[in-house]
DNA sequence: CCATAGTTTTGACGCCATGTCAATAGCACG
DNA sequence: CGTGCTATTGACATGGCGTCAAAACTATGG
């Protein structure tokens, strides 16, 4: 077969064993759906007995999750050492820099996001927000706005929802090819500037005047 | 509703029957996951024996994506019978009606919709995209600019982009209480009418000029 | 009214996947 | 060179899904 013929049996500590099979379990998940892949899959590609899942994980189910939560971290670099300039410029770099990860982690990060699709899993649910949260902090620091408080709760939910059109648009450029990157950078600029300098503003407008008043 | 003590043998027409085992997994699926609904619960609670799944639909997995289907159907009233005046009205409009039959059909919408995670099925995306695809037709027959022609593939890009985030921002609405109503009107009607008088038209020039590094 | 044919519906079987548990075997220490 | 700790495994039990031949229901013709 392959060359590890007869695999004796190592014997490995805890945390190294468990990063093996959590390694196989990314590249098999990575590769097909959750129910196409067997624990016992699994188990081969690293090289242990299927119990070990159980042992390490507790079951199919969290070592998925696991998974999950392993890629949706939102790459960093992506809002690192921005220079002090405008918030626009600020916010063209950021969107050029994501584009620049995703292009280069292209197979990988669209199977992690999938097709947007049903899932309808509480627990997948959670680690999305979180990451989603996460990520509307970086939005916030580059177009400089950290100290933002009033209608902050409802500038967070939309610049959370502009995250969901974001990834979409990537996929659109990396599956479809419908958009190139130059369209891109101009749609997912143009969009979260018009969202903070427009949009925003006039939420704010509408909420004073509404109810709540201030002071 | 229906006599559930000794229910005989009954025996009725395909389509009827295949509705009747449809219902009945549309609700067990509203209120679990894929994989925690098993077939015989499907059966249990339709009234009749689980091999008739396989004979209908073929399978648990098509029954579901029929499920899916089901529910992903855009509905129509959202775009039809607008009055005919400006593309900003007719927007205005349709996104109001949106947020109607979003908020009539909360827990169905809500569980179809699922939190946009992870899935990955091939055939769960092609209904997806569909559904986008028919939503953009709307949405340009909206906009009265069904006679486009130039870069019409990437606007209907964006759109569908744009798609992502209305269902993304509903959510925030209906579930998180982030989001009032009348910021969601302001904030989704801002955003399709910039995408469509200001980035549109920027994409075009881009397109025209060969390629334009800004800045 | 009865027999018969045709279609729906089901009971029973086989297969595969996951989770559990007691037993085994590697490794560090004396 | 034992010896104890614990990582690792083989074997078993449980439960779900798909298949198939047989049963039950209904409509037709005599």
């Amino acid at each position: 077969m392959s060359t590890e013929a007869a695999a004796k049996r190592r014997r490995l500590e805890p945390e190294e064993r468990r990063a093996e099979i959590l390694a196989a379990a990314r590249k098999l998940f990575d590769a097909g759906t959750y129910a196409s892949v067997s624990t016992s899959d699994i188990a081969k590609a690293a090289g242990v007995a299927r119990p070990l899942i159980n042992h390490y994980f507790g079951g199919k189910r969290e070592l998925y999750l696991e998974v999950v939560r392993q890629i949706m971290v939102v790459p960093a670099p992506v809002t690192e050492n921005l220079p002090k300039t405008t918030r626009e410029h600020r916010l063209t770099i950021s969107v050029d820099r994501w584009l620049d990860v995703v292009e280069r982690n292209k197979r990988t990060w669209l199977t992690a996001i999938g097709p947007e699709a049903i899932g309808r899993d509480p627990d997948v649910e959670r680690i999305m927000l979180e990451a989603d949260e996460i990520a509307a902090d970086h939005v916030l620091e580059a177009a400089l706005m950290t100290g933002i408080v009033e209608g902050r709760e409802e500038l967070r939910a939309m610049i959370r929802s502009y995250g969901s059109m974001l990834r979409a648009a990537s996929r659109e450029w990396l599956i479809r090819g419908t958009l190139d990157r130059e369209a891109l950078r101009t749609f997912l600029t143009g969009s979260i500037l018009h969202l903070l300098n427009v949009t925003y503003p006039k939420i704010l407008e509408q909420r004073r005047d509404g109810r709540t008043p201030p002071e």
